[in-house]
DNA sequence: CCGGCCTGTAACCGATTTATAACCGGGTCG
DNA sequence: CGACCCGGTTATAAATCGGTTACAGGCCGG
């Protein structure tokens, strides 16, 4: 699991390497920026930590860069007066933030638990009811037909309707899961996705069984 | 997804239940520390936001109530020379704080990174009585008869109506809460509305047992 | 360079949902 | 009584939603 840290303060900087490549992550460092934006392009890292207030490109700008491109889970790292622009980076996109000072343990609990959200803990397989989603080789398994390959956005969609398996999931959500913050007008591109899926998953993509819609809400999945 | 807000500053309370119910959110309001302690027993919110400095009992004692019994996500507010008071919040179990004096826009993103934080950002089903609403997918249950579909509007008013079962809510709240600030002439969308709802969940529509008529008032739920 | 897949964009259809208006009947009050 | 106000009902138009088909550009491997 990689983690790209960001933060112009060298001290802290290294406080949270270590804190996390102890907890077993693979701590990639930043000290500002546009540094900040090339590593996540060569490392494409799977959590981004930003300190909002850096030289270069500030971690609100940096945010919003890879918001446009990617739904990595991004924490904030806040002072205390700096409220006005950790709101805004929240309705970029960042899904959680921090104030400074922080204890190493409440760091970790947070990344771990930001982790878990996005539903990427473990690499490998992904397994309910009668449906088993292999993460590695982008492929699905339902029930004993033989393995479907998956894009990678497929994969993206049915992972995130797996982990909530069972339960209605919102378009909002799916959109911000998948694509990250882009216009939330395209519920276009979401429509189009789930058809697809539906082509390759369901026996009968006209009577849809697996990935039901739950109209106005969401999808759902119904495994078994 | 329902929000307890303690504040004895009237005008602040009612801002703050404004904004929050704008946004989808039900509010639940009480003036001072022992109302909170009541409404949060018989209301079961998802998330408390709690001024530190109130009549009856103290924010604090009713952080530290709530907390033996509930791990329910707590927001304290607080006026901006009471650093001592904060870090006592924290340690009392707190899960986030706010200085006062704050934009609505930034209580917002702070308490929806909070609910996001704790995994809440999907309530449970609502119930009270034989009515057990299912936000998530847009469907009510009535007592053992099948699940019925509800549009995002019916959806709107009948979550509205179930927070305050068996009292009658005013049509203007009604309005205000589902559709927003309008020109008051849209008794007729309430109006409307409401018989849609009836034809979906009564017996029998013409004589409502559920969604009652208070005339000249407002409408309210029958739950028992 | 070609042909394949993957992704984004647009357009169309039918169904559902929402807004607007008109009509009905009961109750109130001058 | 008759002019209202109120809430329920019916009817109809407008907007939105979800599914589908079609197509163009990007990317990649042969």
């Amino acid at each position: 699991m990689k983690v790209l840290i960001a933060d112009d303060d060298r001290d802290l900087l290294e406080l949270i390497a270590f804190t996390l490549s102890q907890a077993g992550f693979l701590a990639v460092k930043a000290v500002d920026g546009s540094a900040a934006l090339t590593l996540f392009e060569s490392e494409g890292p799977d959590l981004v930590v930003l300190d909002i207030n850096m030289p270069g490109a500030s971690g609100f700008k940096v945010c919003e860069t890879i918001r446009a491109q990617s739904a990595v889970p991004i924490m904030m790292l806040t002072a205390r007066n700096e409220e006005e622009d950790l709101v805004r980076s929240l309705e970029l996109g960042a899904d959680d933030y921090l104030t400074k000072p922080f204890s190493p343990r409440t760091l970790l609990a947070r990344i771990k638990a930001l982790l878990r959200r996005a539903g990427m803990e473990n690499s490998g397989p992904l397994a309910s009811g009668r449906i088993k989603l292999n993460v590695e080789d982008h492929t699905v398994q339902i029930g004993a037909a033989a393995a479907v390959r998956l894009t990678k956005l497929e994969l993206r969609l049915l992972q995130m309707l797996l982990v909530n398996a069972g339960r209605t999931v919102g378009s909002d959500r799916l959109l911000v899961h998948i694509w990250g913050h882009r216009n939330s007008g395209d519920r276009q591109l979401l429509k189009q996705l789930v058809h697809r899926l539906r082509q390759k998953i369901e026996q009968d993509p006209s009577l849809p069984q697996i990935l039901q819609t739950a109209t106005g809400a969401g999808y759902k999945l119904v495994v078994e």
